[in-house]
DNA sequence: CGCTTTCCATAT
DNA sequence: TATGGAAAGCGA
């Protein structure tokens, strides 16, 4: 019996499997995720791995393996924890063992670079000038050479002088020892958080805030936990309530994590936090580097943090007694993992709260089904915050139907009360945003007498247009200039249709040339901190009109915009996937919510092809409720989730043919093993997108009304592909009820 | 030469 | 990451 164990996941080189012997006396003992105690390394050095499967034979030199020395001691409860989240995440959401400890684990410094060597010159300018003359003599050029360097500053790089005087260390060592130079190492970056609680204001709450914040007090200290939903409108104070909440925990020696989606991560948002929990609080995010990040871990488990703020992954940040886990904005897709394992971060802090004894708290405007589903099923409490928390009033939405502006001759992007209504407000100075629903429908190139649209050559989608006469691919970045003929038909027709943000802003800086025009975008954001650049100066009044994606309807609060127009809203409606709705709903929401946070009131027009959709309806009197019930009610017609619960595997390979097999293949053993009458199996189908990067896709859908059924498909599933050579090179990919259609 | 320091491949 | 062995550096 051998077992696949993993050592380290600290650093790339060892973070694969290495196969060790099971004893006689553990066999039967172990099992998967499990702690032990190995030999490694030339010198056996004791070391702790995990493992991560078993096998009855071993790809290794048999004569070369060597044995498990025994089970490791239960160390630390944070760690028994993770292993078993992993553990979990393994068997719900699919994927190896590897996979989900990757995810759970924190990764240990990869470099130490954050030791920056410094050296120093110790003796006064005199004293060198006649050393440096009495080395050039002795013809020591290198030591002259540094010597000369110190002389100009008297800090100099350490790495600098390496690489660009070509000066080795113990030239440096040697000048060091005779007391010229100092070689001192700056330990840099501590906190990435470095601002001074301000002194509190004595904060008056709602009666819905107080309900909200007692309600959940009473429960944890008489030793409740749950899963609470708080459902607030925009601007009702909800950032205000979880901070109570955290208090509460944090008052009684433990810890939260605030999960936050990390497009809404910004500067603003973390000084509310360190205003309460002062250098208590810590940041993660994806700018941190693997050494600020591992020194954030570190404190954490060292106790020295109460609070940590970031996106999904800071969910697994090891505090040694977790007490509440927040999540706000919690219907945001970027919950759900794209990588594998797929991982839902609410369902996910539901078993870590579980696991440690916790109390989960999601916040939305507009809850996710699943989430509001389950208030209704009483599996959670619903906390409710329904007035805004200052003097303002919700903002007052327009729908206008694009189908009758072009009855009457309006062909622009513009409806003619939209226009108007930017009008006036460039009139009194105050600010306008753009929303343009979906950066998908950027222009594509089509010919207007064949109909042939440019398309990638590596993935199944069309070319987008750019400025610069420039196709691109927004999946693998493909491009291509713009042909001038049609590569079909060879028509001179061909041209670009529909409009992106750029069309739109050429568009309106026309109907506008006055106005100052802000785009942000994919393209506009790439540089570093670009994104903030543009919010910033959009936040200082140095445009009147921000256009863009989704990225500038998510939780920014710029206090002079009193008028959000939508532009296409409907365009989130009829892609393939069956959240469509709630999405376009939710968005409709936001944006709306963008509108009259200052003093002003705010207005919003919201431009569709479909006004009588009841999400558009729905969203355009901002109204949550009916639009659950009508929702709900498809979602149970069709059995979707949270109705039922859907399955989705994703199959890719670079040979079709053989994907074409597999796929049906896979279908045939799914419906021979089906559970029962209730499992309905569909596909395999060709997704939206059929190939990507030269890579084709099918994917294959399993329904049924219980989870755990579905875990079981699954687990045959993956025993079917791992005992069937052919499957071998198709990838394949679990994903639970799924966020984004494929 | 003999000692120390740095480099680098390797781990089941 | 941690380690041992090889290679290079150093003073004489």
């Amino acid at each position: 019996m051998y077992a696949q164990i993993i050592i380290d996941i600290t650093h790339e080189k060892l973070d694969r499997i290495f196969e060790y012997r099971v004893p006689e006396e553990l066999e039967g003992q172990l099992i998967i995720g499990d702690g032990v105690i190995v030999p490694f390394g030339k010198g056996n050095a004791r070391r702790k791995g995990y493992i991560v499967g078993f096998a009855d034979d071993c790809r290794y030199d048999p004569a070369k393996i060597k044995e498990i020395l025994e089970r490791a001691p239960h160390t630390m409860a944070v760690e028994e924890t993770f292993l078993s989240l992993a553990a979990w995440m393994r068997e719900h959401y699919g994927g190896t063992m590897i996979q989900a400890l990757k995810t759970v684990l924190p990764i240990k410094k990869k470099e130490k670079k954050k030791e920056k060597k410094i050296v120093r010159r110790l003796i006064s300018e005199e004293e060198g000038k006649t050393l440096l003359e009495s080395f050039l003599r002795k013809n020591q050029r290198a030591r002259a050479r540094l010597l000369a360097a110190l002389l100009e500053d008297e800090e100099v790089d350490y790495t600098w002088i390496t690489k660009k005087l070509n000066i080795t260390s113990p030239v440096i060592r040697a000048l060091e020892e005779k007391g010229v130079l100092e070689v001192s190492a700056e330990r840099i970056i501590r906190n990435p958080v470095r601002h001074k609680p301000a002194e509190l204001k004595e904060l008056t709450f709602t009666p819905e805030q107080e309900n909200a914040i007692s309600h959940f007090r009473k429960d944890y200290e008489s030793g409740k936990r749950g899963t609470y939903l708080v459902y607030g409108v925009t601007g009702s104070g909800k950032t205000e309530v979880y901070m109570e909440m955290i208090r509460t925990v944090t008052k009684a020696g433990k810890q939260a994590v605030v999960l936050i989606p990390e497009i809404a991560l910004t500067y603003q948002t973390v000084i509310r936090f360190v205003r309460n929990f002062g250098d208590r609080v810590s940041i993660m995010n994806s700018r941190l580097s693997k050494g600020e990040r591992y020194d954030q871990t570190e404190r954490a488990k060292a106790g020295k943090i109460d609070v940590v703020i970031g996106p999904r992954s800071a969910l697994f940040t090891p505090f040694p007694d977790l007490g509440l886990i927040v999540i706000d904005e919690e219907h945001e897709t970027t919950y759900k993992s794209e990588q594998m394992p797929r991982y839902h971060a609410r369902e996910t802090a539901e078993k870590l709260a579980q696991l440690c004894g916790a109390s989960v708290v999601l916040g939305s405007a507009t809850p996710s089904m699943e989430a509001f589903d389950r208030c209704r099923k009483g599996k959670y409490t619903l906390l409710r915050l329904r007035k805004r928390a200052g003097s303002q009033s919700m903002a007052n939405v327009t729908t206008v139907d694009m189908r009758k502006e072009l009855k009457n001759g309006n062909r622009s992007i513009l409806s003619d009360c939209l226009s108007q209504k930017i009008k006036e407000r460039l009139l009194k100075r105050q600010q306008v945003m753009l929303f343009l629903n979906r950066r998908g429908f950027a222009g594509f190139l089509s010919c207007r007498s064949c109909g042939y649209v440019v398309k990638c050559p590596h993935c199944d989608v069309s070319l987008s247009w750019h400025k610069g006469n420039r196709m691109v691919c927004h999946y693998c970045g493909h491009e291509e200039p713009v042909p001038t003929v049609c590569p079909a038909c060879g028509s001179r027709h061909i041209g670009a249709f529909k409009a992106g943000t750029q069309q739109v802003e050429d568009m309106v800086k026309k109907a506008f040339p006055e106005a100052r025009v802000l785009r942000m975008d994919m393209d506009t954001t790439r540089e570093k901190e670009g994104y903030e650049k543009i919010l910033s100066s959009f936040s200082n009044q140095e445009a009147d009109i921000l256009i863009g994606t989704q990225m500038i309807v998510k939780g920014h609060d710029f206090p002079n915009v009193t008028l959000v127009g939508v532009l296409a809203a409907d365009m989130s409606l009829y892609t393939s996937d069956y959240r469509a709705a709630e999405r376009t709903f939710s968005l409709l929401c936001q944006a709306a919510g963008r509108a009259g946070r200052g003093s002003e009131p705010g207005e919003a027009v919201i431009q569709t092809y479909s006004p009588d959709h009841y999400s558009i309806r729905a969203a355009a009197k901002q109204d949550y409720e009916t639009f659950f019930e009508e929702e709900m009610r498809y979602r149970e017609l069709m059995g979707y989730p949270p109705a039922e619960h859907l399955m989705a595997v994703l199959m890719s390979s670079e040979d079709g043919a053989l994907l074409e097999k597999g796929g049906y293949y896979l279908k045939m053993f799914t419906e021979k093993t089906k559970h029962n009458d209730k499992m309905e199996i569909i596909g395999p189908a060709s997704p939206p997108i059929g190939k990507i990067k030269d890579v084709y896709r099918k994917v294959l859908y399993v329904k049924h009304p219980d989870y755990e059924v579905l875990v079981k498909t699954k687990n045959k599933m993956e025993q079917y592909i791992e005992v069937n050579a052919g499957f071998s090179k198709i990838r394949i990919q679990f994903d639970f009820d799924p966020v984004q259609s494929f």
